[in-house]
DNA sequence: GACATTGTTCGATGTTCGTCGATCATAGAA
DNA sequence: TTCTATGATCGACGAACATCGAACAATGTC
């Protein structure tokens, strides 16, 4: 595909992760991906276009909260839970119950 | 001034207040505010015009992350932290101490 | 009443964002 | 090689956003 872009840990700009976190649908496929493991392009369900998920996916890893890996013609998505630990200790750790949360809501 | 609105607790949303807290200059206002003391409108020094000062507190308290109270011809404000921790429990726990070590380091 | 202070609102400008459909590039299958 | 599936990229659109200066309203002071 790409040299998909990732950020190093040093890099991670709270601003941006929590910009890129404020948004319903990125919000949706964190919370897909809060449990810690690796999902499929295709098993994220979100209402929109495949080429608005594609940018939707591309803001999330910019900013450094998920990491896409390349596997032949698909692609695999998680969150970067490690990084962000240890560049925002705690964060996730409160950010994400709330997202959890958030599930039964709408 | 004028009606000042401040949501209920029961209506704050996760993508509203995580998009109001992706911002720099919004950010350096929860910082000012992050122990929880309150703070008069002169005191909080961002290097923005005062209209856009304005702005930016609109968009906290909308999103109802501040609360405003006002006294004669000028205000205070204070971060809801009780209404936060009501709503989204343990969220402001693990954003504060990223937002305050944030500080040393522009 | 006249003036000063404080913060909001208005209008305008340039930028960024979310969304879509269409196209393209890559890798695997037939 | 040809076809197919997977995502990324492009171009475009309207909406939302950050910013500013100027004008305004409300309160306090002289």
């Amino acid at each position: 595909m790409k040299t998909t872009h990732h950020p190093a840990v040093a890099q991670l700009s709270l601003p941006t992760v929590l910009s890129a976190l404020g948004d319903p649908v990125r919000l949706r496929i964190v919370r897909s991906l809060a449990d810690g493991r690796e999902l499929g392009w295709g098993e994220l369900t979100v209402p929109v276009g495949k080429s608005t998920l594609s940018h939707h996916l591309k803001v999330l890893r910019a900013a450094g909260v998920t990491r896409t890996r390349e596997e032949g013609t698909r692609c695999y998505v998680r969150l970067r839970l490690d990084d962000l630990e240890q560049r925002f200790p705690g964060l996730m750790a409160g950010v994400l119950p709330a997202v959890v949360a958030e599930a039964g809501e709408e």
